[in-house]
DNA sequence: TAAAAGATCCGCT
DNA sequence: GCGGATCTTTTAA
């Protein structure tokens, strides 16, 4: 463990859209005890900021599961969505603010043979995590994570492990139906973990 | 209490 | 590239 760098406090208390274009290149990190590591390349990101964006689940209001959204940045937001799936958010900002980045894509790294017995049926390592829920899928994240801070139970994100030159492309977010015209998606250009979408064409 | 929508995945064409 | 599956959460009456 001693390898990794994790990121502070602070890294999540900045602004939303900033946070969501540094976290790319970043590896998420999950502590799994005697089953071992699981980790990845953070590839591809989305913001949702508050109050201002009709997409963000704290738009409408500050009640039930969007409560989460409401806490310090660095808090883990995991939500259940389409009765099967799950996807995995890290607050940002300061408490009250109601913003959060979505981790859409992760390169994986460490534990890829455990990966491939979370996602049964997948044969391509492409597969595995190139989506909100595949990623979390793999990492085997439900919502015991929810309202957890960064860390609590295994889950972090540390600085990448090595020197990288990252090309960053914008674009509209995917599969929502209102904000859907704003550009709040980041990922790593020409990365073949990024989700498939033809946003990746500009 | 009931109804509708949704930050998706997967298989089929 | 398109549409169905599937059920939690939210909102309204």
């Amino acid at each position: 463990m001693d390898k990794y760098e994790l990121l502070t406090d602070n890294f999540f208390k900045r602004e939303t859209l900033k946070t969501a274009k540094d976290l790319l290149g970043k590896v998420l990190v999950k502590n799994n005890g005697k089953k071992g590591i699981l980790s990845g390349k953070i590839v591809e990101t989305e913001a949702y900021i508050g109050e201002h964006d009709p997409a963000c689940h704290a738009f409408q209001k500050t009640s039930g599961r969007s409560s989460v959204l409401y806490e310090e940045g660095g808090t883990i937001y995991v939500y259940f969505i389409y009765g099967n799936y799950y996807c995995f958010n890290v607050v940002t900002e300061k408490k009250g603010t109601g913003s959060a980045v979505l981790i859409r894509a992760v390169e994986p790294l460490e534990g890829i043979g455990q990966m491939k017995l979370n996602r049964p049926g997948i044969k391509s390592i492409h597969d595995l995590t190139n989506g909100p829920s595949k990623m979390c899928m793999a990492f085997g994240i439900g919502r015991e994570f929810n309202n957890t801070r960064l860390s609590a139970k295994g889950i972090f994100i540390s600085e990448p492990l090595g020197e990288e030159k990252l090309k960053i492309a914008v674009s509209k977010r995917i599969g929502i139906v209102k904000g859907a015209e704003l550009p709040y998606r980041f990922f790593i250009k020409d990365n073949p973990y990024v989700t498939k979408h033809k946003f990746n064409k500009i």
